[in-house]
DNA sequence: TATTGTTATACTCTATAACTATA
DNA sequence: TATAGTTATAGAGTATAACAATA
């Protein structure tokens, strides 16, 4: 966490770089605008225990019950071998439950326990408060642009809203 | 690598998942996005031996030469000890110079190389073709809005686009 | 005392190969 | 054969503490 508390005044030394070559380098201001909505993220998470990883995974299953290890992994864009870590942390928690899928028996159908549901609900509130705060000085026409800009790299695809 | 070759057909298995809940999420849909275009940035800048870090102190060492370490570590938003082996790696490569300042013997004053110039002009060639490309979906103005918004993010300011 | 660069270290995230059990 | 989940492992990126040299 380089931002302790998300402090609005940037670094000075940072400032008096020349950036004017990087100013069309998108992946370079993703990057750094990325960093500071992660470090919010942990930071709003880390009360729950949980991190952005994990958080993403209980969102997903809380709104999609029954899901694959596979179909989430591919959800989430990580190698299911990542996965079964994140799996085993939640499961040990008894935030999730996992199981056996009678039609086929190598899958695991993955549900929220009562328990996992109410931290999803916590956690869901703080992150929404946190990232409302982190984009109070964008007007909202620019955030939906944003968003469905991010949308449409994110799918590879032009217009989709 | 995820996506081998910036292909713009997504997995199916990701769309059929519901995140409706997660579509105010900015955190979410901003880590898949610059998923994206980062794993573009290091297929593009793989032939020339660079990563995305590599080639940011690079492009920052050649737009500001004589900046010192922690100078760059604060414009690169990492951790004086992370840069170090990067300046290691760029120094052994042959291109950049590490120079004392006489006025400051404990700082470096970094600069470019002839090398380094020649790579940093030809892999930043690169990079502005793949970012054209990877941007080709949106029009003028909603990338400028884009990158104004998250250089807005990034310096957890308003307005300065 | 404070700062620059450094070493050592640890943790998280990511990626691949290879295995098992099912299909 | 192919797929779901798993294990082991390796590589990046990131973060902190502690040190020597210098200010």
């Amino acid at each position: 966490m380089k931002r302790p508390e998300l402090s609005p005044v940037p670094d000075p030394a940072a400032d008096q770089i020349n950036d004017a070559t990087l100013r069309l380098s998108v992946g370079y201001h993703m990057k750094r605008a990325f960093n500071v909505v992660q470090a919010d993220l942990v930071a709003t998470l880390k009360p729950f225990d949980l991190r952005m990883l994990t958080y993403t995974a209980l969102v997903l299953i809380v709104d999609n019950p029954g899901l694959s290890q596979s179909q989430l992994a591919a959800a989430m864009d990580i190698e299911r071998p990542n996965l079964v870590v994140l799996m085993d942390e939640l499961e040990r928690r008894a935030l999730i439950n996992r199981d056996r899928v009678p039609t086929d028996r190598r899958a695991y159908a993955l549900t929220a326990t009562l328990a996992g549901r109410r931290l999803y609900e916590k956690a869901t509130a703080a992150v929404a408060v946190h990232e409302k705060r982190l984009l109070s000085g964008i007007d909202e026409a620019t955030r939906t642009a944003v968003i469905a800009a991010l949308h449409s790299i994110e799918i590879g695809q032009t217009g989709e809203g």
